[in-house]
DNA sequence: CTAATCTTGACTATTTTAGTCAGGTATATA
DNA sequence: TATATACCTGACTAAAATAGTCAAGATTAG
């Protein structure tokens, strides 16, 4: 059970521009240098990333990404659908058709996986961008 | 981000043991039709249960397995850690020799993960087997 | 004895992951 | 206007993880 580099990579690179927010955009260059990220990977993350609208871009030379709201706006339920990181943890085969397991009833555990989903699921509502900020700005070294 | 097929398997698995749980040991071929998952895929699984002593065996004709305590004893922690499901969503590269990301300093998003970390293995801390039978037996149709 | 059952380790096809590569397009600035 | 900087997109791929199968035993109830 552990979260995809896309994600995980997606919430630092974001964090970044946040820290270093000042008006101007973040080119992914300098993000791919400070957070020893691959460039042309997070070509790949930031395409999604417009597509969901959190982040703005600026092409040409001296150009990059904004955020297009607060850190504070941002959740990380947001990115994480961006990216496709999927919070699956029941798989009951044939669920579709005919119920968990061939049967029309639920399978044994099912209530369990739906359960442990509602608990992450929270807590990736209730995370933000100013959090991760704030909280990392208390216990850097 | 989403639970193994083991681990989904070692848990209907054990539901399925105590649920139907009278003295007598029940067979991996039960269960592996009960909840249709490969006998042999089953039997991977449960010599893992063994070794962690979740289950016990009761070799020959007319054996299986029973639990080796009551259901409400079994947490899904310890099922987890018997085959060897990870909550791992912190992976900052390098983190082992010089901190995260070649730096000192800890990676940006590193107390995040951390959090999550922690919020999921509460969870599973806390469920046991018990809760999920009272749980199915509520709800099932 | 023998059928049922657990035991173990090696093997493998498929899928997912974590990227790379190639070849663009747009624009600030000199 | 030339050029360097930066975004943009789709196809491709090596490696790892997943989700099993296969084979050959060892035990024991009846």
């Amino acid at each position: 059970m552990k979260l995809n580099s896309k994600s995980r990579y997606a919430v630092m690179a974001l964090a970044d521009i946040a820290s270093f927010n000042k008006q101007n955009p973040i080119s992914l260059r300098d993000i791919s240098l400070r957070q020893n990220i691959s460039l042309v990977y997070l070509e790949q993350i930031f395409s999604k990333l417009k597509k969901s609208n959190i982040v703005k871009s600026i092409r040409g030379a001296n150009g990059g990404y904004v955020l297009t709201r607060d850190p504070e706006q941002i959740k990380l339920s947001n990115i994480f659908s961006a990216v496709d990181e999927k919070v699956k943890t029941l798989q009951c085969k044939r669920e579709s058709k005919k119920g968990c397991n061939g049967k029309l009833t639920k399978c044994i555990t099912h209530n369990l996986w739906d359960d442990l989903e509602m608990h992450i699921n929270d807590f990736f509502d209730k995370k933000n961008l100013g959090d991760i900020l704030k909280n990392n700005l208390e216990t850097r070294i």
